[in-house]
DNA sequence: TCTGGGGTCCTTAATCTA
DNA sequence: TCTGTAGATTAAGGACCC
């Protein structure tokens, strides 16, 4: 195989094996073997979050109601997932990539991209890079992951999934057309059950079948975003950047109760903890929202957001709480039984705790809250209120 | 069958504003 | 001051990802 051109970017993408269930195992090793499911408790209202490789033979897999996999292997292993325990295996893990290259970047708790350009020039290759990854995660956490390296990140992750568990596929810039071409739709980005659909109704189930249809086409037919996505990940064309701002936009908490709830005093105290919530972490990372947001999950899955954008940003638990539960109680909802309650901000600034809190004295801010309780009781008229389309928070 | 939680991004329509 | 318009912002819903 002819070597690469100096200029192109080598990506590689990590993933970890049934990484929950795989902590599981490592953890306690009588588990070994036997199908583990990590996820909510059977009976009640939730999805397996990570299932191992034994359970899969059962037809289990993440994101399937747990209701579902408990008629499917009744007499396994069930486990409520240990966040805080796979955070810290996360750590190791980016650990160990640190130290293959400094260029890392993690995507999520068990995935990451690292850059991994010029490394093969003295190291023996992209296959020897990939197995000096693969040994130092399996040396510093016990697991197997699995890693595909490419000329850009979508190629790199396609890879990455393409020979699991513990695999490690490269594919070198000349060679991306090829291994591309028979692959299915469902494996580029943005391609999920809806679109995948539709591309299968346009007759489109390969990326080659996609690769004959031209960028005006797919944009009429799937919108000018997804469009011109699907033109140039059918040629695998896609960033080839590692290490992005990772900068978040939202910050949100949501509740599924186990039963429907009709009792408005629920709903409130778990907005009420849902907005604490919110809150502390905005203020631990230094940073408020303008936008209030609040998601209401009714019977039938029937799902409805209200927002409300402010000229202050707000990080502060008690204003978050209150525009919430403002933007609730006007939502026409109030008389449903509530299956899930969320509330979050986004539009965020950075903002010191200070800045914040020096904005208004406590005088006003406790005349503003009077108002605002008045005004969510009994309306705006009761306070005497014109209703400018912004208000500021506080 | 019956669908979590925490996110991002896109589309569309309505509303402001320069 | 009125009118038309283009572009930005907001709001709501939804698809998708891990």
């Amino acid at each position: 195989m002819a070597e690469e051109p100096l200029s192109s970017h080598m990506i590689m993408h990590v993933d970890m094996d049934a990484f929950f269930a795989a902590v599981e195992k490592h953890d306690n090793p009588d588990l070994e073997g036997r199908p583990v499911i990590v996820g909510a408790r059977p009976g009640s209202r939730g999805v397996v979050a990570a299932c191992s490789y034994e359970a899969r033979r059962f037809g289990l897999h993440s994101a399937m109601p747990i209701s579902t996999a408990y008629k499917l292997c009744p007499h396994e292993v069930y486990i409520r997932p240990r966040m805080k325990r796979y955070a810290h295996v996360s750590r190791r893990v980016m650990a160990a990539l640190a130290m293959v290259s400094p260029h890392v970047e993690p995507t999520s708790i068990d995935e990451a991209f690292v850059d991994v350009t010029g490394l093969d020039r003295h190291s023996g290759g992209l296959e020897e890079t990939g197995r000096r990854t693969k040994d130092a995660v399996f040396k510093e956490t016990g697991l197997t992951c699995s890693v595909g390296i490419g000329p850009n990140r979508l190629i790199a992750k396609i890879a990455s999934d393409f020979e699991k568990p513990d695999g490690l596929t490269v594919v070198r810039p000349g060679a991306v057309l090829d291994f591309l071409a028979p692959l299915s739709v469902s494996v580029l980005r943005g391609v999920g059950k809806k679109l995948g659909q539709q591309l299968e109704g346009a007759g489109i189930r390969t990326v080659l079948d996609l690769r004959k249809r031209t960028e005006p086409e797919l944009a009429r037919r799937f919108g000018a975003a997804a469009g011109k996505k699907l033109f140039a990940q059918a040629r695998g064309i896609a960033s080839d950047l590692v290490g992005g701002t990772g900068t978040r936009k939202s910050i949100s908490k949501e509740t599924t109760f186990n039963e429907d709830v009709r009792d408005r005093d629920v709903v409130r105290e778990t907005m009420r903890s849902q907005a604490t919530a919110v809150g502390s972490i905005a203020r631990r990372e230094g940073t408020a929202g303008r936008t209030v947001n609040v998601k209401i999950r009714l019977a039938g899955f029937e799902t409805h957001t209200r927002s409300r954008t402010f000229e202050k940003a707000t990080n502060l638990d008690g204003e978050i709480f209150r525009q919430g539960w403002t933007l609730y109680q006007k939502s026409g909802f109030t008389n449903r039984p509530v299956r899930l309650i969320g509330i979050g901000i986004s539009n965020l600034e950075k903002k010191s705790q200070l800045e914040l809190f020096s904005e208004k004295s406590d005088k006003e801010r406790r005349l503003a809250e009077a108002k605002d309780r008045i005004v969510a009781r009994f309306g705006k008229n009761a306070v005497g209120l014109r209703s400018p389309r912004r208000d500021p928070l506080t």
